[in-house]
DNA sequence: GTAAGTGACTCAGAAAATTAGGC
DNA sequence: AGCCTAATTTTCTGAGTCACTTA
């Protein structure tokens, strides 16, 4: 193998903003500088100071490695005497100056970024060509932990060449060094693993790696190995829901505790949830679930709520009828109920348990068989199950199918757990939706009243639509932005440029209500009422169409589809479908995703996720 | 044996960048 | 018809899993 080694994040450039400390301003060194215009830059309503609970856990790590950047014996030493407004309006206005950008500056950008990728984006694997993922190394900044992460807030130090580890073979030559008078830290030749430049990173001391694309033949063989793998326990998967069905009773506590953790695996989707340190954040799995997180109902004997953050600090929260799962679950939360008996709250539920037993019992039934593989199985089962018949999407146009394909990829996702959460501007536009479907609503009954005073021959009372003055004056405030624009030399000029675009789009943006607000009106009363009862035809339409996608947004604007689309569901399955479907595969798998499955590409339309012959 | 540590890999949502399609 | 926004796609890097090593 051979690769040019990594590429790395530009060295930081002094504005020598000043920073107000206890009312006076403070020249920074560079190093101190760009720890404070990290701070600066972070949005206050953002999920690293937005969090008035975890906020000063941030202030606090920040503060102890800013002093110490700082150095002893300087004034700055007080978080509380810092006023950052200052710095702060200095990086908004950055941030302003750079939105204003021309075109040319954006090509400029992008020929730069062209030239990197043709530097360091390509490997020699084996004779071939391949990929490489993410050779630019780590920016510098401050740490953002998800969740409550007790060192959020540190510095994450710039990493230089001779921190940097590489691997590539024998036989290839040693990478130029991208950086003047420094030079790699390592260099080994191990065909043995698959990344090709790694350092450690000097939060959590963790390794980080340079490893070829999703698209490379290498991760694409690993891919496939692991949807094999996947398919494989579909053969073993009823032999061992028997097993531990059949162990949910066991005298051994061990095994009843085993018994139960698969179930919840299996059919709750549960990771296997390993040990978490101190300097981690509180997050579970099915072995280190403790007895606060289930809730035993007052209001029913077999309805449980289970409530917990596991990876990436996402809640968990169900409630777990067993009933449904008639006395397979009914033996479950038995097991439950007694293995939290006499137990502290925070106290683990599952005690006999721990990752590398659970999984040593799952391979003595499947050689190579884990606790996640039943996430991918039950993932890519859960999808074929759900995709609807070709005899079913037979008259449907593609963005019917897509919709039908989005039904089964929500099923899946919810299944995994999979969210995203709604951003203010989400919201916003959801809210902005449901008050265009109401008014909508309100504008086909005055046109149902209009026909009925049209047929009555009484016109006087029925609206006329008028001029709205605010489009002339938003065309006006448009074409006083682009001159701005286009005449902008200075930072100062450029910032008002950008101010007076936004300001036009906000001008816009009212005169497209206001315009709205009369959509349905005529200019002049028509004496026809067909003309009208057109439009209440047209109308309820619209508000059909809008009430779907409003339901289609709000039905998925926890959901994340992507991950399980990317990780879990075989794409073997979606691939079929879509020929069985007729549907192009672009309209369900975007360029990145069709290069990662390049592999899963040509299977036949019968194709079928089942547990492979013998 | 066994438990603790850790290296290498997959999987995760937020944020940035890009694209498509609605007005 | 083309501009602009909203939605989608890609990038980024943190957070898991799991095998292997070490004491």
């Amino acid at each position: 193998m051979e690769h040019a080694g990594a590429s790395f994040p530009p060295e930081y450039v002094q504005h020598r903003m000043p920073l107000t400390y206890d009312g006076e301003e403070v020249q920074l060194s560079k190093a101190a500088e760009e720890v404070a215009t990290w701070y600066a830059e972070l949005p206050l309503d953002g999920p690293q100071l937005g969090d008035p609970e975890w906020a000063p856990t941030f202030n606090k790590n920040f503060m102890t490695d800013f002093k110490k950047i700082l150095g002893k014996g300087h004034r700055i030493k007080d978080f509380n005497k810092i006023d950052w407004s200052g710095l702060r309006s200095y990086t908004t206005s950055k941030k302003l100056v750079k939105r204003s950008a021309t075109d040319e500056e954006k090509a400029e950008v992008k020929a730069e970024k062209q030239a990197t990728q043709a530097q360091f984006g390509l490997a020699l694997v084996d004779g071939h060509l391949e990929k490489v993922g993410n050779f630019t190394i780590e920016l510098p900044g401050l740490f953002r932990g998800r969740g409550k992460h007790p060192k959020t807030g540190k510095v994450k130090q710039r990493v230089l060449p001779e921190q940097l580890s590489l691997n590539f073979g024998e036989e290839a030559a040693v990478p130029i060094c991208p950086i003047d008078g420094h030079g790699w830290g390592a260099v080994q030749h191990d065909p043995s693993v698959t990344w090709l430049v790694t350092w450690r990173e000097n939060i959590m001391e963790a390794n980080k790696y340079v490893m070829l694309a999703a698209m490379s033949s290498l991760k694409g063989k690993s891919d496939r190995d692991k949807y094999g793998k996947a398919s494989k326990l579909k053969g073993y998967i009823g032999a061992i829901r028997d097993n531990y069905r059949g162990n949910l009773q066991s005298r051994s506590g061990e095994e009843r505790q085993m018994a139960t953790a698969m179930w919840l695996i299996d059919i709750y989707a549960l990771r296997v949830g390993g040990e978490k340190g101190e300097d981690e954040a509180d997050t579970v799995g099915c072995c280190s679930l403790r007895v606060e997180h289930f809730t035993f109902s007052t209001q029913s004997e077999t309805a449980v709520d289970l409530e917990f953050l596991g990876k990436d600090s996402m809640r968990f929260k169900q409630t777990i009828d067993f009933a449904n799962y008639g006395n397979v679950g009914l033996k479950v939360l038995r097991n439950i109920k007694d293995f939290c008996k006499g137990k502290r709250k925070n106290e683990d539920v599952f005690e006999f348990l721990n990752p590398s037993m659970l999984n040593a019992h799952l391979q003595s039934i499947m050689p190579g068989l884990t606790a996640k593989v039943f996430r991918t199985y039950n993932a890519s089962e859960t999808l074929q199950n759900e995709l609807p018949s070709a005899e079913d999407m037979r008259r449907l146009q593609d963005p019917e199918k897509v919709v039908a394909y989005n039904e089964a990829n929500r099923k899946v996702a919810i299944l995994c757990n999979h969210q995203k959460t709604v951003s203010a501007a989400q919201q916003e536009g959801l809210d902005a939706l449901q008050g265009k479907v109401a008014m909508l609503k309100k504008q086909k009954r005055e046109l149902q009243a209009m026909k009925k005073k049209i047929e009555a021959g009484d016109t006087s009372s029925v609206r006329t639509a008028n001029d709205v003055a605010l489009v002339a004056r938003a065309e006006a405030a448009k074409a006083k932005a682009e001159k701005l624009r286009n005449s902008a030399k200075t930072d100062e000029q450029r910032i008002k440029a950008t101010k007076a675009t936004e300001e036009w789009r906000e001008l816009r943006k009212r005169a497209a209500a206001e315009k709205f607000k009369q959509a349905h009106l005529f200019k002049n009363v028509p004496s026809d009422p067909k003309k009208v009862q057109a439009r209440i035809v047209t109308w309820t339409e619209k508000i059909r169409k809008q009430e779907l996608t409003l339901q289609n947004k709000s039905d998925n604007k926890e959901v994340a589809l992507g991950t399980s689309k990317i990780n879990y569901m075989d794409p073997r399955i979606t691939v079929a479908w879509c020929k069985r479907v007729e549907l192009p595969i672009e309209r369900v798998f975007a360029r990145t995703l069709r290069d990662k499955f390049n592999w899963a590409m040509a299977v036949p339309p019968d194709w079928r996720f089942e547990a492979p012959d013998n």
